[in-house]
DNA sequence: CCCTAACTATTAGGCTACCTAAATATGAAC
DNA sequence: GTTCATATTTAGGTAGCCTAATAGTTAGGG
């Protein structure tokens, strides 16, 4: 399964991986004396329109639901969010944001864009375009890769 | 130091923040049945072709000097790499791979490159093109972010 | 010289965020 | 009304970071 790829498809993505790497660096530094780890702002970002069950979490976030709910009892008790059994089935547990869990993903997201875009700043016009047009590749490749 | 930036450098913030959240879990995707861990290879293919001070290493990956201390100590009871004092300085000690690591990474790599390959394979000309466009630019990002 | 300050690496201890396997409880199907 | 599947939690473990403290080495100034 190796002649499979032209040569140009496997440095791309020798890149990519390396790209990938730097990203994640990048991803964890983003989390200065932040009130949220960038964990937990994933978390409560994706419940901010409406409440999910842990396995929802779990699937969207990809991770698996023990690590979900780890996560969510740490935000309940910071009392971000809630958790009730599911009406339609008292087997699952619905996680909603809470007031609070709001603001805070209010703030972390601003402080943290700003950050971003300070770094943003320094690119040319040219670097800015590249980056926006490669973001929803990004994102549809990860897509691919859940199956 | 919020109105600070255009609105659309902000929603790109916003994008490339999202597109590293999901960078993280397709970068730990990445390390399947494997011998090396995504960290591991890393560090073995930037000593690849010359050994490193250990203060490099960790300098070059950007994380602290015992967080590469741990690393390269793991490493070296796999038989991947030596640890020999630096002869110009005492203080410092040199990290270099041994055959056994060099087979490790090309093996890793291949398989890692043609699992990402296949991945890109299902992109467009004009995304694959897009991509290769913008991981310089992530890579830029990442050294200003370093300081 | 030697003493102090600067540097390099390691050790010790701690944390986040994952994981798997096993337990618990509810729902569904025959 | 068992039995099987589903949803979550609990328990225990790991990787990969971190900071603070320690030990050894080098370099510079008096």
């Amino acid at each position: 399964m190796n002649g499979t790829f032209s040569p140009t498809l496997i440095d791309l993505a020798q890149e990519f991986r390396e790209a990938l790497r730097l990203g994640v660096y990048m991803f964890r530094r983003l989390d200065p004396e932040g009130e949220l780890t960038a964990a937990q702002l994933s978390l409560l970002s994706m419940i901010s329109h409406s409440g999910l069950r842990v396995g929802d979490i779990a699937k969207n976030l990809g991770i698996k639901v023990p690590s979900a709910t780890e996560q969510i009892i740490k935000l309940e008790r910071a009392g971000l969010v809630t958790r009730q059994p599911d009406p339609d089935d008292s087997r699952a547990v619905q996680v909603a944001i809470t007031e609070s869990g709001t603001a805070a993903v209010e703030s972390a997201n601003q402080r943290r864009n700003a950050m971003v875009a300070e770094l943003l700043q320094n690119l040319s016009t040219e670097e800015v375009e590249a980056l926006a047009a490669a973001l929803p590749v990004i994102s549809k490749i990860n897509s691919s890769f859940q199956n």
